[in-house]
Order: structure tokens, then sequence, then C-alpha cells
DNA sequence: GGGAATATTCCC
DNA sequence: GGGAATATTCCC
């Protein structure tokens, strides 16, 4: 367990300890089929220790301003990939201490130039990079912080297979092995599956069915979640690695109808699916274009310059509008992230709402899933405008017709007085896409095999979240499930009694609702967590108390509907700039759909303006195709932002 | 002053505090010769605090584990480059206090995806970055933060002409100017030269006659200060960026000749000078090669993979080989650091000294530079199958999918109280189906026409379903928010102590932080409120609850859906081996190529377990894959490490 | 020193 | 979504 096996990394930037028991082993063999076995253990939860966490005391040592700073390594390091984290070692304040303790001192292995094997002070397992320099880990033993919650003690074992298949992959492993595996090779996507895995569920998770995951938050899950996987906190950045990756956006349409500005994002890979690990290595990076047709090979141009030259890209790293800060705390990362973009620094997006958590995982279990048959090698002919239209037909019907669905579900849910939960209707959702969908068609690759979809459901598992609601006048229950998400911060506040429970055995817990406010204010904190707008997330419909009338539910749902939400959304999401609308978030699921009506489809895009406000809407007329065109704008002085797809 | 011109980027990780009142402006003008000015003050020493170097306190309140996660974007932003920086912001341990106090709130102007702007503690001029969208910044305006030590004051200005002349940039700035300024576009270059007039001067300076520079300390130059210009502390890395940029090594001879071990490293650029700022415009990054001969500009091959194909290269960012960690505190890295290929590991370098400190810049200017030629080209594809795939998934959407939802919706509304019945759902469905499906895409037809898609929502008619279910033990409600999904508590749990400050002026208020959670149990914490994401969206639902009881609804519903979910992965790395090497120091650089030998590279890949249950997978053989065939690795297990020239 | 792959950024 | 430039890593 102890010894961590890449020679390179080491510090994690998670300020909480991690124990990981298991080590990566590396393997040695060329191909995939790494035989290392790597145990990984700690299930879904981090471990953490808190004990140790406090080292603020260590910090002082530093003599130079370099003291803080991150280690960029770091990033990396901490989360590989599944199978492998290439180091664990402690962020920034990391804890002299506990390094010290640790017999480290790595001698760097094999690694010349980058990697560094420095103090281990939790030594993770690394997946075997693809060269061998990097493969001896040497690890430190164990570090097992102290281990202070309950939950600490999990352990993974990850498969084999999740490695990285590059070159030489040498396996040793402990534990169980998943020997199918097929190493994948790539960091991102292992880091990807296991971020998937490990992180805040409330940030970033699978669907129910796990054929696609789901960012949240993508403010939140921008500053907590990517700096501990990769050397960014970009969500664009994240997102271009997807879409290198050939994952695909899944509920972008829906949002785009709706004119919603959502932190919601759900990616797709035909290959990428929860415990699904041999197919992995499937998935590949886009190469770039050869620019001749033949070589893939280098071919030198010493000539010069041009290229080079200035101008056109801008300075990667700079600043330029790059970087943005996180605060040392997860806190408030004000306007930052960017997220979505629709969304950007708006806090409080008027759509913004995170109607979706009620969630029903829009396609979710439609189809997507297994299919097989993916198109993106395959190349050949017909007519691919064809492709393109049921291509788009898939994702309309997907997206926005199941979503919408679902929302509509979700929300009458809630007021159902059996007390029947959105869970429930997200389950038969679940069972009628799996019934329903299982051919899928899909995007990605071709012939799937019988692709298990079983698998696809997961359960839910026993959570049993008691809330009690102080409620409002109205009804009891009127709750609001999902929503409850989105529930703004008011009205958590309020909920503050609710004792849920959770369960334990679950891999994530959810805390969400733990969280007890101390704040009644609106303002102060956390306003929105979600990101989603904050403070209203999505509504929660359930404020909205469909209280009076009843038609309350007819008002909400249609567009025609309009009622409360559209109140809503009455209020401008356009003013990005501040604020967090009261309770905002509405279901924009609705209303879009009016504003869908109209047109075909939109394409929201912001404009941005620089102070104020803003926003723009848009749309665009019948879908193009997906890609092809992009009339870029071009031109004028003013960018109008993209949203990225 | 105040203004920073990025509009992306923002904090730094500089955890001293540094003031910068000048801005970096960025010129808009397309080439190198940027009408920007910055004035770029203070010289040669580095100016550090140490007196404010004591975060400890701040950290405290910290919510979650991502509390101390290094902005990777941090990285970046500090120290973007002479003129600029992109960003300024608060590291890891951020002073929350002061960021309140900082007026900013920067509405992010112009960038959409990567570039966020959050709150700017220390707003750093940013250099026009090549774009356009970054080349606004909205700076906050100068925020000094508390300057803690004496050091604290400094201003510095930075020359325009050190920004980037990529494409627009905006000059902007206070301060003396130095006008010769050339935009020099690379974020690199700017960085070097930025980092030679701030950073210890111990581990990195001008030579005498300011015409090349030293690094004399390696290891210790990688960790402290590599990491807060660069997104990495891997000295092979910067020596890799340095010969891109047409800087050569001129004190290697030398050290071969004595077949000394040196940390000290001295590299020369011919436009490389001490306050020659106007010549920085000339150094270029050399251009990829291109694969073919001619174009530069991209062309695009369709056809696919090839080069992406694995094998060859490692990965990069996984653990590999590269990580290393880094203490939170500069101060020991142990082994860390790559450094000097040569001695790795060893701090004390036989050869070590400074020796050539003096300097006699052996080669002076070779150079390189500029060269030219992009090759890059995308592929697509289509296919016949791929239209029946998609025209089945249609059908089943439509048909199917649909039908079975509106079946469901007109069940629920029965059972709603204020006596909704389905009627209205139908209408709505037809609304949305009307906004939603008018293209249809249909079966068989093939142009389908829009057929009525309205059509395909058939009312289910008025079944009622009653059910009621009896509930289940839990609950009324139940049902809980997304998030509460997956959020591992764990860690969360332990930070719990720490507050912080978040201010409410920021549009995102990050909460996180600020949850206070009262259950120290790993498993609650509320980790989001986000609502966005909804609690768990997606899955949340899951947890569902749903469980038992009962189901009734469900049952009517649909097929049964199995829940299960798989059980956690366990994860386990392996440990590959151990292995560390003492502290041999040798000539690395020599040795190096020995050991290259010796070793070879290793993969490690893990396994995954399933923990616990479940779990399907499935697979789908090797997919082939279209673009690569990436057998690349190859073929022998090992690898060898080189030094570096 | 530099080729080449992946990563990150910026832009369309 | 993806092209393209720079950045980082890995290797020769």
């Amino acid at each position: 367990m102890q010894s961590d096996s890449n020679s390179g990394s080491h510090m994690l930037l998670l300020h909480d300890d991690i124990h990981f028991q298991g080590h990566g082993a590396s393997s040695s063999s060329s191909n995939g089929s790494g035989s290392g076995q790597n145990a990984y253990h700690g299930h879904g939860g981090l471990v953490i220790d808190h004990s140790a966490s406090d080292p603020g005391p260590l910090y002082t040592a530093d003599p130079n301003n370099y003291y803080y700073y991150a280690d960029p390594q770091t990033f990396n390091a901490n989360v590989n990939s599944i199978g492998s984290f290439s180091s664990m070692g402690q962020p920034h304040h990391s804890t002299l201490p506990t390094q010290q303790q640790q017999p480290q001192q790595q001698p760097n292995s094999t690694k010349t130039s980058g990697a560094q094997t420095k103090r281990p002070i939790r030594p993770a397992p690394n997946m075997g990079s693809s060269s061998t320099a990097s493969g001896s880990n040497t690890g430190s033993s164990s570090i097992a912080v102290s281990a202070p919650s309950a939950a600490s003690s999990h352990v993974r074992t990850l498969p084999a297979s999740i490695t990285k298949n590059a070159s030489a992959s040498s396996g040793t492993v402990g534990g169980p092995t998943y020997t199918n595996a097929v190493a994948n090779q790539s960091a991102f996507i292992n880091k990807l599956y296991t971020m998937l895995e490990e992180a805040d569920q409330s940030l970033i998770s699978w669907d129910q069915t796990g054929t696609f995951f789901i960012v949240k938050n993508t403010t939140d899950f921008s500053k907590a979640v990517l700096p501990l996987y990769f050397k960014h906190n970009n969500f664009a950045s994240f997102v271009r690695q997807l879409n290198m990756y050939g994952f695909h956006k899944i509920n972008d349409s829906f949002f785009k109808l709706n004119n919603v500005c959502s932190e919601v994002w759900e990616f797709k890979h035909h290959d990428f699916r929860r415990g699904e690990f041999h197919l992995l290595s499937n998935i590949k990076r886009k190469a770039p274009k050869s620019t001749a047709a033949g070589g893939s090979s280098t071919t030198k141009n010493p000539s010069t310059n041009t290229t080079s030259n200035s101008s056109t890209r801008g300075s990667n790293y700079n600043n330029i509008g790059t970087t943005s800060n996180s605060n040392s705390a997860g806190i408030n990362p004000s306007g930052s992230v960017s997220s979505s973009p629709m969304c950007l620094l708006t806090p409080s997006l008027p759509g913004g709402g995170s109607m979706m958590n009620t969630k029903m995982e829009s396609y979710a279990d439609l189809g997507m899933l297994q299919t097989g048959a993916s198109f993106m090698g395959t190349a050949s002919v017909a007519s691919d405008e064809r492709v393109d239209e049921l291509t788009g037909r898939v994702y309309e019907l997907e997206s926005k017709v199941i979503t919408h669905v679902v929302a509509l579900l979700a929300n009458m849910a809630t007021r159902l007085p059996d007390g029947i939960g959105h869970e429930e209707i997200e389950l038969q959702l679940a069972k009628l896409a799996q019934v329903t969908l299982d051919a899928t068609v899909y995007p990605t690759t071709s012939s799937g095999t019988s692709s298990a979809s079983s698998a696809m459901y997961v359960a839910p598992a026993q959570q049993h979240y008691h809330q009690q609601q102080p409620q409002k006048q109205s009804t009891g229950p009127t709750i609001t499930s999902s929503n409850i998400n989105n529930i703004p911060a008011r009205s958590r506040t309020s909920d503050k009694n609710m004792t849920e429970k959770r369960d334990s055995s679950n891999n994530n817990n959810n805390n969400q609702d733990a969280e007890q406010e101390t704040d009644a204010d609106a303002d102060d904190d956390i306003p929105d967590d979600d990101g989603c707008g904050g403070g209203g997330d999505s509504d929660s419909i359930g404020d909205t108390a469909i209280d009076d009338g009843d038609d309350a539910f007819l008002k909400q749902l249609g567009p025609a509907i309009s009622v409360s939400s559209a109140t809503v959304l009455g209020k401008r999401r356009a003013s990005l700039g501040s604020g967090q609308a009261g309770g905002e978030c509405i279901a924009n699921t609705y209303k879009s759909t009016e504003s869908s009506t109209a047109g075909g489809k939109r394409d929201t895009k912001k404009t941005k303006q620089l102070g104020g406000t803003t926003t723009v809407s848009i749309l665009t007329p019948p879908i193009g195709n997906p890609r092809s065109a992009s009339a870029r704008d071009g031109k004028d002085g003013k960018r109008h932002k993209r949203s990225m797809h």
C-alpha cells in the first residue's frame, strides 16, 4: 500500500488529507493490458483528515514569497486517473509536519526532467504513464493521516484498465484486479473517471444510468474540483478537453432553446460509462489535423517564424483572459470561472436555475446509452446530411423534449399528495428509458456490443432525507424535491432544521442539506451556492409554493403557464450583474418553452457587456448543423461571446 | 492604474503581497509594436514580503477540501509577464478579508470561456493577450492589500513593451513608461523577464552584463520560483520552453568538460538582455514543424487519427513521471524538483556552484527562433448505417418514450390535488411538441417533413391511476435535494473550523467555504449549496429513496427497475514500486544518459475492482478506432531517460 | 536541443 | 465544437 508508484508528482493540492492506502502500481508491460493491479482503497469518499488539516503554522517557515505557490505539479499529481493518482501530496498548505514524517525523500527514480518525486506525503498510486522513467514510484508509505470522520476509510480499487496504455505500462498492483483493462491511456480520461468517483457529487456525478455525467454547478465545480485534477480551473478548458476526447454535450439544445442559463452541463461519450473500464481505452484524443495530407510524422520547417509570430494566438498562460483566481478557500470566487458560457459571472442567473436539478437526467437514460455504433470514425458515406438531421433530431428529442417532460413530471410530483418524489419519477423515467431506448443510435461509437444497459440504472440507493420543512404555509411536503437544490439560501436557511439522513452506505453522500447556514441574509454568503443562480436556484419550484391556488400547477407548467416562474423570468436575467435574484431560478424549463416556440432554436448568446448588464439572446434559426458553418462573427469590434458547445 | 486589462484571470498564487500599481496595457495593434507603454519599476531585487507571509489564520475558514487547492490559473496569473500580470489574486490562502475590501467585482468583460474575472484581489495589469476578447481588462482597481513587509510596497511598472503583442493590446499603463516597447508578445518571455526582476536573486538572476541569465540552484529554483510563473515546477519544462524560444544553455560545455554535476545553468538569447525591452519582441517561439512542407495554414485531414495515436508520447500531466510535489512552503523540497537533469535530487551538487555566474556567455546568441507553419486538420465522417441508427432512435424517442411520458404525466395529473386533468397536461405536451418537435425527421420518410409531431403525443387518455402511495417510512417530502447526492463529506468535514469570509459584494459568492456544517461526519456535509446542480440532480434522484415503499407509483409505471448501483469501485493504486534513490547527484547529465537505459519507462496502470456490486460492464472490444492505431508504445518496457541539453 | 503528444488557452 | 497557438510533459 504504501508505495506510491509515481516517481513524479507528489503533493496534492487538496488540503484535506486523503488516505490512499493502495498504491498505483506501474506496469511495465508495454501495452494496455497492464498487469498491474492497483488496489485503490477508499471509495467514494475522500478520506480526509481534518485533524491534520491545519497546517497553518507550517507555513511560517516560508522564506520567500513562493511560499504558497501551489504546486503546479500537484495538480496533475493529485488525481491522475482512475487507477492512478500520480502523487498525493498536500496542497498548498501542505502540512509540513506530515511530510516530514514521511519517509519519503524519494530519490527521483528515473525521471530525468519533469518528474520529480518529492516528499510524497500521501503517496498515491500512479498510473503508469507512458514513459518508463516515470514508472517507478517511490511511494512513501501510506500516509494515513488521521482519518477524521467515518468515511475516511474507504478503499477503492481501481481497475488496471484505466491506466494509461501509452507506451510502457508495467503492472504491479495489489488488490483486486481488473484485468480486462485495456490500458486506457489518456491521463485526461483517467482523471475524469476518477473525478467522477471521488469528487463532490454535488458538483459532478454520473447520471443514474452511468452513461453520461453531469456537472451541476460549473462555477463551483471549476473552482473546487478542476484544480484537483488539472492545471487549471477553467471550465472551458475542461470542455475543450472533453471535446478533444469525443465527448458531446447532451443538454445543450435544451438550454439553448430555453434560453436558459444553466449551470448544468451533461456530457456523454459512448465509451465512457460508469464501471465500464474496459471501454475507456477506446476513448482517444483526437489527433490534430495534419497539415499535409500524408505525414503524421514530423517534418521540420526550419525556415521560420511565420507561425510563431506573435499576433494571433494569445498568450496562453498569461493572464490574458485566462486566469481566474480562486481564493484560497473555495470560497467565493466572485466572478470568475467561466463555466457556462452563458452564465458567466452572473451568479444569480435569471435563467440560471437548476431546473435541472430536479433532474432527470434528461437524456439520461434516454438512450444514448449503449448503442453502439458510433459514428465518429466511420466514414462511410451516405447522406451525411441525413445524419445531421437525424442527429439533430435525436438531440432535440432527447434533450429538449424529454428534459421538458421530466421537468414537468418532477414539478407535478412535488405537488402530489402522496408525497411521491421526483425520485420516483426519475426512476420511472429511467426505466422507461431503459426499456425504450435501448438501442441508441447515438453519436459515437459504432457497434456497441450489447451493452449493459442494466448497468445503467444505478440504484439510487437509500438515502432518506427527511426534511422537515418549516414550511410555508402550504402544505407540507411540498417540497420540492430536487429542487432543493436550488433552494436558495433563503430557503435553506430555514431548512436547517431538516435533518437529513444520509446513508453512509452510499458512496456518495450528499451533504448539501447538511449545511447549516447561520446567516439568514440573503446576501451573505453563500448565496447561492448553487451556482445556479443563485439564490433561487432553480426556483425551486418549490417556493413557489405552489401555494396558492391550484392552478399553480398549471401555471407552473406551461409557458403559458407562466405564472410564477414566468415572473421570475421576468426578472431579468439579464442582469448579469448582480444579482441574486430572489428566487428566481425558475423553472426555466417551462418558460423556455415558450420561447422556444417561437422560434426555432435559439442560441443564446450573451453579449457581454462589460459593465453591466447585458445579455442577449438570440437565436439561431433552425439548426444548421452542428459544426458547420460557423459563421463567426467576426469582425466587429465587439465580440460576442459564444457559448461553448 | 487600477484597471487591469485582462478580462480573464485573477488571483495570484503569490502569497506575498506585491503591489502593482501600474497595469499592463494591452495593445490593440496586431503586430508587435504595441502601443502600450508599461513602466516597470523595480529592478533587480525581489521584493518579497515575509511579514505577511503567514496566512495561516486565514485559512481557517475553509470548509471543504478544495480549500487549499492552488488555483491553477493562478500560476499563470501570477506573473504574467513583465508588463502584465494577468491577474493577481490571492493564492491559496488568499486573504479573504482583503478581497472583500476590494471594490472589484469585475464584470467579466468580454471573455467567454476561459477567462473569468473574479475578485481580483490584487489586480495586476494584464498584457494584452492576443485575442481581442481578452483585450479588455476590467481591472479591478488597485488593490493594495496589506503590504506586510517592507518590501511589500514596491510598485513596479512594467514596460508595455513587454506585454504581449499578440493581437490586440490596448495600452494603458501608469507609471514610468518604457516606450520602446515593442509589444513582446509571448507570455513566456514576459514571465521570464519578470522573474529575473522579481525572483530571488539567489536562485535566478542576470549575469553581470545583463546579457544572459543564471539559474543557480535548479532544485530550489524549480520549487520556489517556477510555480509562481508557470503551471509547473519542472526545470526541464522550463528549459524546454527556453529552447523553444531560442535560448541556449551556455555553460553546458563547461560542465561537461569538467564532468561536473552542476546546478548552475546559464541561458542566453541574443535579444534577451536586461533593460532591452524593445528587443524582447524579437524573441519568437519556434513554430512546430509542419508536417507537410508547405502550408502553415491549416489543412484539414479529415481522415484521421493518425497523429494522435497513442503510443509514443506519454501522458503529460499524469503523473507518470511528472509531478513533483512541492511542499506548501517553499521550504524544503527534498528530493523533488527535477531541475537539472543531471543532478536530480542532489542538493549538494558537486559541481554545483555558480561558477558560471561570472559568466561568459558562451554561446551567446544563437538563434533558432522563428520558424513557422502549423499543421492541423480535421476530419469528419458519416455513414448510411448511421442514418439507420438515427432513424431508429428518433422513432424510439418519438413514439415510445414520448408516449410513455405522456402517459405518466396523465397519470400523475389525475392525482394532483387541484384537480388538474390530464387534458391540461396533454395540452401542455402538445405545445411542447409543437415547439420542439416541429421538424421531425422521422423514420421512414426520408424527408420527414415536419410531420406532425404533435400527433405523436397521444393522449394517454384518461386513465387515472391513483396510487396513493403509502409512502415509505421516510418522511414526507423526503426529497432531498439533489446534491445530496454525493457529497463525500469527508473532506469537508474537517474544515469546518475554518471561517471564511465571503464577500458579499461579489457576484459569485463562494459558498463553499461558507458552509458550516454541523456534522462532523464525513458524509454529511453540505457541500454544495449550489443548487444548481443541484443536488445532485441527477443522481440523487436516486438516492432516492424511493426505495421501498411506495413503489406503487413506480410499479405502475414501468418496468422494473433494478436499482443497484455499483458500489464504489475500489480503487487501488497499486504501488508500483518503491524505490527511491538516494541522493545521487551525479552529474546527471552524464549520468542520465546512463540510467536511461536501465530504467525504461513504466506505466502504471491500475485496475479497478468493483466494490460493490454490480456493474456491468461490458464491453466492447476494442473498437477499432479510427483514429489511431495507437499502437504506440511499444515495445519495450523500458524507457530511458535523457538529460536535457 | 528538439520531436511529438497531450494540456491549456484563446478564438471563431 | 473545434482550429490554432502556446504550455507542459516525455522521450530521443
